[in-house]
DNA sequence: TATATCGTTGTTTTT
DNA sequence: CAACGATATA
């Protein structure tokens, strides 16, 4: 009796073969973790591999703890040795090992892209770039573009071919220096390093050897860096198994390489493919919405998912007259749902943007409707626990002035900028780190009374170091606030110093509980429980017995499933973003998006947008259902507003409807004024504001037209002239 | 050097 | 709307 019988025929096809390259293609819902970890527990059990040969890799720490736990399910304690990590984790395991080879000491710190920013902004500062277009934020990103492509600073200077990229190559060159004089590696530095570190034919071997057979999930979403380690590894014994969903890639805009998967039989000429395409999560109407708008994609290589289940019910769409609407709408059937037997965990709403929260948690605040947003401001991002953190980081690694400047003068003790500067400029002429320098002081040519404050803080930080080493992290962390007296100065912060207090409590909560953690025993040092703060997911601690209503970005659902799904906000320009307006490439993504979002929903899905909303904190008028409402074949919906997505010349204050949240879209009935060329309703574009309706035409006057940008008066002699009708 | 106030600007999406 | 930076003022 093997175990894999509690597998389907496919499943079991792609869970027996150990040997080789195999390509399995797991449709939304289809058992993908539940064949990969079968996959594991018969190599295990049935062909005597040893697990310590077995390697998994993941996106996210939460896929890596389920498959870890499921794999336990099924071999007990022996899943221990299985070596299941997220690709980041994988890295910065191998790197603290093999620092001093590419330049860095062991307990380097990592940036996030927050650090990322503060550094470049410093740089730029530095080399005075006067162009106002290139923000740290913009050049941030571009950088990260060249080193998700591969690309060294040499490489882009070299075929800089304008003034910008030629700055850009600069701040870059600059910026990787200061890594490494930081001891400090970005998101991407932790999968290039790990790429550089295998192309030492010693570390490549021993990780050839250690792991035989590799397996990748979500191998959709993997970029070229990460292609590369994974390809590295699997040469020698070429027993890979990629698992993943072209129709499920929604990372591009990270560097995620769709061909990766696509291009798999290319690669490997033997490669078995096997197609999962039974789903067991969502009802028929549900996957058969899903299927009719992916087909549209040119990049789907076509599949047939189907289900055992019933019809279910129809997808609800739902027509608000604004965003207020659109949460209340969600708040009574949360409501309704709750008075029929439901709990508030069967629900999640998912959006395009994290903005788009806001209206949400308002609306369940309100009505004390318990509810958890995952993702947007992280917690570990927060300015006061991102300051504590800085002074962890410091303790843990001297070398890194971000986080030193971040809390050199935090709480305030008036070392501002000028002084900063001074001691720089004193450790660059002796090429001493900042923090000694600091040490140092008494050389500087700083007054005498700054020189004590900053020899204290020396004296302080260096004290923390020299015991740090002995101490666990929450002891650290109490040494920080008692020395700092970092409560008190949180008081006279702002008005919000409460829950600041509240949030720097939690922190150490959270050290307690890593520390208390089976896997740490009691002791988690500071470089430990800094890499943990630095590489969580938003879902991560997603619990799914607590009873909330769940709020993410539909690419934080990914992977997750749920009963009751509310897919919100569905409007051009919001879903599909109006920046993927432009691109075949882009709008190809953003109906994937759609697709996982659709295919997330066990039960019910219920789709909405609004006409009206809040956007930079002004309103945006009519606002068009976003194209993929429309993509949706019409025999899985049911419009509950009883009125089809018909969007042009909508009456857009239909008052008595708005007051019961719902608003029944009729055709306007619009007034004609015979004399004026211009009628009420008509649409119209304006050089300078875009497309508009006419709201109003004051008689041989003026005509009110409402923009998105809000109402314009514009005289009739004007209109005449700047107006177009179309 | 700290603080107050004003103006500008931006938002996809994230490990 | 908020977060951030630039500028003015103490």
């Amino acid at each position: 009796m093997s175990i894999l019988n509690g597998l389907n025929s496919e499943q079991r096809k792609a869970a027996e073969k150990i040997d080789g390259p195999l390509l399995i293609l797991a449709g939304a819902g289809s058992g993908k973790t539940r064949t990969v970890t079968y996959r594991i527990a018969y190599m295990v059990l049935e062909k005597e591999i040893s697990p310590y040969k077995i390697l998994a890799v993941t996106f996210t720490n939460k896929a890596a703890k389920e498959m870890k736990i499921r794999v336990e399910s099924l071999i007990g304690i022996e899943a221990k040795k299985v070596m299941i990590s997220t690709f980041h984790s994988f890295g910065v395991r191998l790197l603290r090992v093999h620092a001093t080879k590419l330049g860095y000491d062991a307990n380097f710190n990592i940036y996030d892209a927050d650090d990322q920013k503060k550094l470049v902004g410093r740089l730029m500062k530095e080399l005075v770039i006067t162009n106002k277009q290139l923000t740290p934020a913009s050049v941030v990103s571009k950088i990260s573009k060249y080193k998700e492509d591969g690309d060294e600073p040499s490489d882009i200077t070299k075929e800089a071919y304008n003034t910008d990229t030629k700055v850009i190559a600069a701040v870059y060159e600059k910026y990787a220096e200061e890594l490494i004089k930081n001891n400090a590696m970005d998101f991407a530095d932790l999968l290039i390093n790990t790429n550089k570190l295998l192309d030492d034919p010693e570390v490549l071997e021993k990780i050839q050897d250690r792991y035989e057979y590799v397996m990748v999930d979500e191998y959709q979403d993997t970029n070229n860096i990460q292609y590369q380690i994974i390809t590295k590894i699997a040469r020698k014994h070429k027993n890979i198994c990629v698992v993943g969903d072209e129709d499920q890639s929604i990372y591009g805009f990270r560097g995620a390489n769709i061909r990766n998967i696509l291009d798999f039989e290319k690669e490997y000429k033997d490669a078995m493919v096997v197609k999962l395409e039974q789903n067991y999560r969502s009802t028929q109407n549900i996957l058969g919405a899903a299927n009719s708008i992916i087909k549209l994609n040119t990049t789907s290589r076509g599949k047939n998912l189907w289900t055992e289940k019933d019809k279910g019910n129809l997808i609800e769409i739902f027509s608000a007259s604004d965003g207020r609407a659109e949460a209340d709408y969600i708040l009574q059937e949360v409501i309704k749902g709750k008075n029929n037997g439901r709990s508030y965990k069967d629900y999640t709403i998912l959006y395009r943007t994290n903005a788009q929260s806001r209206v949400f948690e308002e609306a369940f605040l309100r009505h004390r409707i318990n509810y958890k947003i995952f993702g947007g401001m992280q917690f570990y991002q927060r300015v006061e626990v991102k300051d504590i953190l800085s002074y962890m980081r410091v303790i843990n690694n001297p070398k890194d002035t971000v986080s030193l400047f971040r809390i050199i003068n935090v709480p305030k003790r008036k070392i501002g900028a000028k002084t900063i500067e001074k001691i720089k400029d004193f450790a660059d002429e002796n090429e001493i780190m900042f923090f000694e320098a600091m040490g140092r002081v008494e050389e500087t040519k700083l007054g005498s009374a700054i020189k004590v404050t900053v020899f204290r803080l020396y004296e302080m930080l260096n004290k923390i170091i020299e015991e740090s080493q002995f101490l666990t992290a929450s002891e650290i962390y109490d040494m920080i606030l008692e020395k700092t007296n970092y409560m008190n100065y949180l008081t006279t912060y702002d008005d919000k110093f409460e829950a600041r207090i509240e949030n720097v409590k939690e922190l150490r909560t959270s050290i307690q509980e890593m520390e208390d953690s089976e896997e740490y025993e009691g002791f988690i040092n500071i470089g430990e429980f800094l890499e943990r703060t630095a590489l969580v997911a938003a879902t991560d601690d997603l619990e799914e017995d607590t009873d909330y209503v769940k709020l993410m970005t539909i690419h934080n659902s990914k992977g997750l499933e749920f009963p009751v799904v509310f897919l919100v906000g569905m409007e051009d320009e919001l879903f599909p973003s109006a920046k993927a307006d432009f691109s075949d490439d882009d709008l190809e993504e953003e109906r994937r998006l759609c697709y996982v979002a659709i295919t997330r929903a066990e039960e019910k899905l219920h789709i909405s947008h609004a006409f009206e909303r809040m956007v930079y904190g002004r309103i945006s008028y009519m606002r068009e259902p976003s194209r993929f409402l429309k993509e949706i074949d019409e025999k899985y919906v049911d419009y509950v507003n009883k009125s089809k997505i018909v969007s042009k010349n909508i009456n857009l204050e239909n008052k008595k409807n708005k007051l019961e949240g719902l608003n029944i879209i009729t055709k306007a009935d619009f007034k004609v004024d015979s004399k004026s060329p211009f009628k009420i309703g008509e649409k119209v574009t304006h050089k300078k504001f875009g497309t508009g309706i006419i709201k109003d035409v004051e008689v041989g006057k003026r005509l009110v037209i409402r923009f998105r940008d809000g109402d314009k008066k514009l005289p009739l002699i004007l209109a005449e002239k700047f107006l177009i009708k179309e």
